[in-house]
RNA sequence: GCCGCGAUGGCGGAACUGGUAGACGCGCUGGACUUAAAAUCCAGUUGUAGCGAUACAGUGCGAGUUCGAUUCUCGCUCGCGGCACCA
C-alpha cells in the first residue's frame, strides 16, 4: 500500500527533470543561504549518522522556499589532502580517479534521500578552476605579508611524512594516522593567522547565533592572556632574558628563573655555563622522550641550574639563579619564565624538589594561605614588595607594567595559544602553492593570469619524506622561468593543507562559474553572509576558525561585504552505534543508509533522524525507532481519502496550533518536537476516523497538513499532493499560515492545587474568573475534602491555567 | 587543574517566561484477528498500597527561596566535550 520505493524514485527523477531545486533569482524576494559543511568523500560512503544534519537544512530551505525566499542550498566536496591521499597510495589508484569514484558513490547515497539541492552550482575543490580562487587568495595573502617562510620546527608525522598545522593534532598524535609527531625544523610555508588572533577573538561576541560551546572551544584555542614582559639582565654579560607573565604583581618574589632547554639563549651562554657538560647532556636526554610525556603536569619536573650564570631583577637589583628545565616551553611567550614558587604551583614544585627560596609577597587580610604547605595563587595585597606594597593585586599589574615601561625594562604585552598556521605539505595531492622562487629576485609570484597553477601528473605521488613534496621529482614541471627578471627558476612544490579549500568555498557557490573575479560582488552582497551553517563540532577549531580568518583578509582586501561569513551556525549531534558505540568499521555497527532507503524509505529515514531527539545531541540508532516513522506515515497516507467531512472544533484547532509549532520548531531547529507534534495531530485525526467513521477536517485542511509535513517526507507529500488533483508540485505552493482565533481554546482544564498539591482538574470557560473558579472547586468532592475544617489563608489564581488555596 | 554542557520511566526523549512531570516514539504486558506466526488493530504501562475512588513517594545528591521548583539560588556527585606544566 505505501510503495515508497516507487514513490520516492518517481518524485526524484520528476524533481530532476523539472528543476524544481535551482536557486532561485526573483528580484523582489527575500534571500536565505542555508548551508552544510561539505563533506570529505571516502572510500566507505556515508553512514547514517552523516545525512542528519543534511536532513535537518534540507527541511529548513524548503520550508524557506515554500515562504517565499530565494534560497540558496548547495552542496559541494572538499576532496584534497591527506586522507584522500592515503586512500588512493593504500588501494594504489592516482588519487583523481578515487576521488571521482567516492564522489559519484556520496552523491548517489545523497541523492536517494531526496534533498533540495542545487547541483547545478556543485563545487570541488580540486577542480582547477576551483582551486585557480584558492591559489588567488593564497597569493593575496603573501603580497600583504601573511604568508612567510620559516625554518622553525614544527609538527611533522613521520607516518604522513608532512609538516602539520596544531590544528592537525589530536593529543600531540597526527589526527589522521594517529602517529606519534616529532618536531622537526623544515622550510615551510606560514600564515600568519595570529595577526588576526584578537579579531577572531573580539567577533565572537558579534555572533549572537553561534552555539556557546563552539565560541568556547575558539576562545579556549585562541588563547588570550593578558600580561607583560620584562628584562631580568645577567650579570656580568651583555645577555639578558626577556620573560612573560600575567603576574607582574608578584615579580618581588622571584627567587629564580627558568629558560626553556631548546631556546637558543642557553647555546648562546655556553661559555658562561660553569657546567656546560650536565646542561648539554640534559637537554640531550630531553630529546628522547616525546612532547607529550614531556608535557604531561603529572610528570615529575626536572630541571638543571646554570652555574655560574645569575639575572637581575629589574625591579630590586636583587640576583637571582637561573635554571633549565622541561616545564617550561620554548613555543609559548618568550621561552622563559620568571619563578615565583610562594604565588605559582609549578614553580613552587619545582622549588621544593631543588630547595630553593619560597618568598611571599601576596596576602590577604594579612595572612598567606597555604603558607608552606602551597603556592597561594590568588589575587590578594602586596607585601615584601618596597614601594609597591599595599596594593591590590590588580592595581599593581597595572602600575608595576607601566613602571616597566617607563624604566625601558619591559612592556605589556599579549600572548595567544594559537600558532601561525603551518601552511605548507610535503605531499602530492594538494593545491599547487604558487610561488617561484629565482636565485635574483627571491620568491616572486606565478602572475595571475597563469593561474590555475594546475597539479601535474606525477609518476609516483609517494611521500618523500626528505621535507620535499613528490612534485619536486618532475623537473619539467619544477624548472621553469622567473616571471620578473625572466632567468632559471624553479617552482615551489610544497602543497596546501586540506583545510585550504574550505576556508572559502561559501563564497563559490554564490558565483560558481566566474573565472574573472573569486566572486561578482552583486551577487555576493545579496546572497552573504550565510544565514544558517550546519555540521559537526569537531570543526570548532579547525575549519570554522580558518575560513573566519580567510573571510576576515578578504574583507580587508574589499573581496566580500561582511566580516563574519556565518550569521548562525548549529552544530549537529553524532548518531552512535545501535550499541552507544561510535559508528565504525571496527565495532560492526555502522548502519548504511542505502539499506534504510530501500528497506523503510528516504522519507521514514528523515522523519526518524529527526525525531531521534534533539538535533546538536548526540543519540544511538535504534533500527525499530524508524519502523514507528513509517507507521506515521502510513497513517498520514490511509487519510487521503477524504469521506464523510465531518466538523470538529478540537481537531481544527489542534491543526492551527501544529502548523504555528511546526513552523516555529523548523526555524527553531526543534525537529524532534516539530515531528512528534505532527504525530499528535495524526493520532487526533486517526481516533476521530476510527470512533466516528468520519473525517474531521476537509480535504483543504488536510493538504495544509500535508504542507507542513512536506519538508520532513517530501516524496510521499508530493504523492498525496499529486493525488489530490494537484498539477504543481507541493514546493511552489504557499506554506500555511495559522488562525490566531482558532488556536484559542473555549474550554481549558483548570488545575486546582490545595497547598500546592494536585486535588483536581476542571474542565471550565477559558475567561473564568478568580471567584468563579473557586466557587466551582469548592462543590468539588475532592476538594471539599482537603478544604474541611480549614480556613482559606490565601488563593492563587493564574488565569486560564490554576487555582492554588492555601489553607491553615 | 581551568572553561563549557548535561543528568527526567525499561529505552530515546517532552514540559512555553516557576504552574497537571513523563507528551510523542520504541519496548514490554494483556486481548482481538489467525490452524499458527508475522503484520495489523484494541487496552494498559513511573513506583508503592488499594477492586476502586484515591493516597503517598518521585526529575543525580543535600540545602534554600516560593502558595507552588525538572525549571531559580548555594553546596556536592557522576558523565560528556574543549583547553592544559600556556607562566
Amino acid at each position: 500500500m505505501y510503495n515508497h520505493q516507487e514513490i520516492e524514485k518517481k518524485w526524484q527523477n520528476n524533481w530532476r527533470v523539472n528543476n524544481l531545486y535551482l536557486t532561485g533569482q526573483d528580484a523582489d524576494k527575500p534571500k536565505y543561504y542555508i548551508l552544510d559543511m561539505f563533506p570529505y568523500p571516502s572510500g566507505a560512503g556515508l553512514h547514517v549518522g552523516h545525512p542528519k544534519g543534511y536532513i535537518a537544512t534540507d527541511i529548513l530551505a524548503r520550508m524557506r522556499k515554500m515562504q517565499g525566499y530565494n534560497v540558496l542550498h548547495p552542496m559541494g566536496f572538499d576532496a584534497f589532502g591527506l586522507p584522500a591521499e592515503n586512500y588512493a597510495l593504500k588501494n594504489k589508484v592516482n588519487p583523481k580517479i578515487s576521488v571521482a569514484e567516492s564522489i559519484a558513490h556520496f552523491k548517489n547515497q545523497l541523492e536517494i534521500l531526496g534533498f533540495s539541492y542545487d547541483w547545478s552550482r556543485e563545487v570541488n575543490t580540486t577542480d582547477p578552476n576551483y582551486y585557480k580562487w584558492t591559489q588567488w587568495i593564497f597569493l593575496k595573502m603573501w603580497e600583504k605579508g601573511l604568508a612567510f617562510e620559516s625554518n622553525e620546527p614544527i609538527n611533522w608525522c613521520p607516518s604522513c611524512k608532512t609538516g602539520l598545522a596544531n590544528e592537525d593534532l589530536e593529543d600531540g598524535k597526527c589526527e589522521r594516522c594517529g602517529s606519534e609527531v616529532e618536531q622537526k625544523p623544515i622550510r615551510q610555508w606560514v600564515l600568519k593567522i595570529t595577526e588576526y588572533a584578537d579579531r577572531l577573538l573580539n567577533d565572537l561576541d558579534k555572533l549572537v547565533d553561534w552555539e556557546e560551546s563552539i565560541k568556547e572551544m575558539q576562545r579556549n584555542w585562541i588563547g588570550r592572556s593578558e600580561g607583560a614582559e620584562a628584562v631580568f639582565n645577567l650579570a656580568d654579560t651583555k645577555e639578558k632574558v626577556t620573560v612573560f607573565t600575567t603576574r607582574i604583581d608578584t615579580i618581588l618574589g622571584c627567587t629564580y628563573l627558568v629558560i626553556a632547554p631548546e631556546n637558543t639563549l642557553v647555546a648562546s651562554l655556553k661559555d658562561k655555563i660553569e657546567n656546560w657538560a650536565e646542561v648539554e647532556s640534559y637537554i640531550t636526554s630531553l630529546k628522547n622522550i616525546t612532547e607529550i610525556e614531556r608535557t604531561s603536569a603529572s610528570k615529575e619536573k626536572t630541571g638543571v641550574k646554570l652555574k655560574g650564570i645569575k639575572a637581575i631583577n629589574p625591579f630590586n637589583g636583587e640576583e637571582v639563579e637561573v635554571f633549565i628545565a622541561d616545564y617550561v616551553l620554548n613555543s609559548y611567550g618568550t621561552g622563559a619564565v620568571m619563578a615565583v614558587p610562594a604565588h605559582d604551583e609549578r614553580d613552587y614544585e619545582f622549588a621544593k624538589k631543588f630547595g630553593l627560596r619560597i618568598k611571599s609577597v601576596v596576602s590577604i587580610n594579612g595572612q598567606i594561605p597555604f603558607e608552606g604547605k602551597a603556592a597561594f595563587t590568588d589575587d590578594g595585597t602586596l607585601f615584601n614588595s618596597g614601594e609597591f606594597d599595599g596594593l591590590a593585586s590588580g592595581e599593581a599589574r597595572r602600575i608595576m607594567t607601566n613602571w616597566l615601561e617607563e624604566n625601558k625594562l619591559g612592556k605589556r604585552k599579549i600572548n595567544y595559544r594559537l600558532k601561525d598556521w603551518v601552511f605548507s605539505r610535503q605531499r602530492y595531492w594538494g593545491e599547487p602553492i604558487p610561488l617561484i622562487h629565482c636565485e635574483k629576485c627571491g620568491v616572486v609570484a606565478v602572475p595571475e593570469e597563469e593561474l590555475p597553477l594546475k597539479l601535474p601528473d606525477v609518476e609516483s605521488y609517494e611521500p618523500t619524506g626528505t621535507g620535499e613534496s613528490p612534485l619536486a621529482s618532475i623537473s619539467d614541471w619544477v624548472n621553469t622561468k622567473c616571471p620578473k627578471c625572466g632567468g632559471e627558476a624553479k617552482r615551489e612544490t610544497n602543497t596546501m593543507p586540506q583545510w585550504a579549500g574550505s576556508c572559502w568555498y561559501y563564497l563559490r557557490y554564490i558565483d560558481p562559474k566566474n573565472d574573472k573575479a573569486l566572486v561578482d560582488s552583486n551577487l555576493e552582497k545579496y546572497w552573504s553572509p550565510v544565514d544558517f551553517y550546519v555540521g559537526g563540532a569537531e570543526h570548532a577549531t579547525r575549519h570554522l576558525i580558518y575560513a573566519r580568518f580567510w573571510h576576515k583578509f578578504l574583507f580587508d582586501i574589499g573581496a566580500v561585504s561582511h566580516d563574519e561569513p556565518f550569521t548562525k551556525l548549529k552544530n549537529v549531534g553524532l548518531i552512535m552505534g545501535e550499541d552507544g558505540r561510535k559508528m565504525s568499521k571496527r565495532w560492526g555497527n555502522v548502519v548504511n543508509p542505502d539499506d534504510v532507503v530501500h528497506a523503510s524509505g528516504a522519507d521514514s529515514m528523515r522523519v526518524y533522524e529527526m525525531f531521534m531527539g534533539p538535533f546538536e545531541q548526540a543519540c544511538s540508532w535504534n533500527t525499530s525507532g524508524v519502523i514507528g516513522a513509517r507507521k506515521f506515515l502510513e497513517k498520514i497516507l490511509s487519510f487521503a481519502e477524504v469521506k464523510n467531512y465531518q466538523e470538529n472544533k478540537k481537531i481544527i484547532s489542534l491543526l492551527h496550533k501544529t502548523i504555528k509549532k511546526v513552523t516555529e520548531d523548523i526555524e527553531s531547529f526543534h525537529l524532534n518536537t516539530a515531528v512528534s507534534a505532527m504525530m499528535i495531530l495524526a493520532n487526533a485525526i486517526y481516533d476521530y476516523r476510527i470512533k466516528e467513521n468520519a473525517s474531521p477536517i476537509t480535504q483543504s485542511d488536510f493538504l495544509d497538513f500535508i504542507k507542513i509535513l512536506a519538508p520532513f517526507a517530501p516524496h510521499l507529500a508530493e504523492e498525496i499532493w499529486e493525488q489530490s488533483g494537484n498539477q504543481e508540485s507541493i514546493f511552489v505552493s504557499l506554506w500555511p499560515q495559522y488562525d490566531k482565533d482558532l488556536i484559542k481554546d473555549e474550554n481549558i482544564n483548570l488545575v486546582i492545587q490545595v497547598n500546592g498539591k494536585l486535588r483536581a482538574s476542571l474542565e471550565v470557560a477559558a475567561e473564568i474568573n478568580a471567584d468563579e473558579a473557586f466557587a466551582l472547586a469548592s462543590q468539588n468532592d475532592n476538594v471539599k475534602k482537603w478544604l474541611d475544617n480549614q480556613e482559606v489563608v490565601k488563593k492563587i489564581f493564574v488565569p486560564g491555567k490554576l487555582l492554588n488555596i492555601v489553607v491553615k
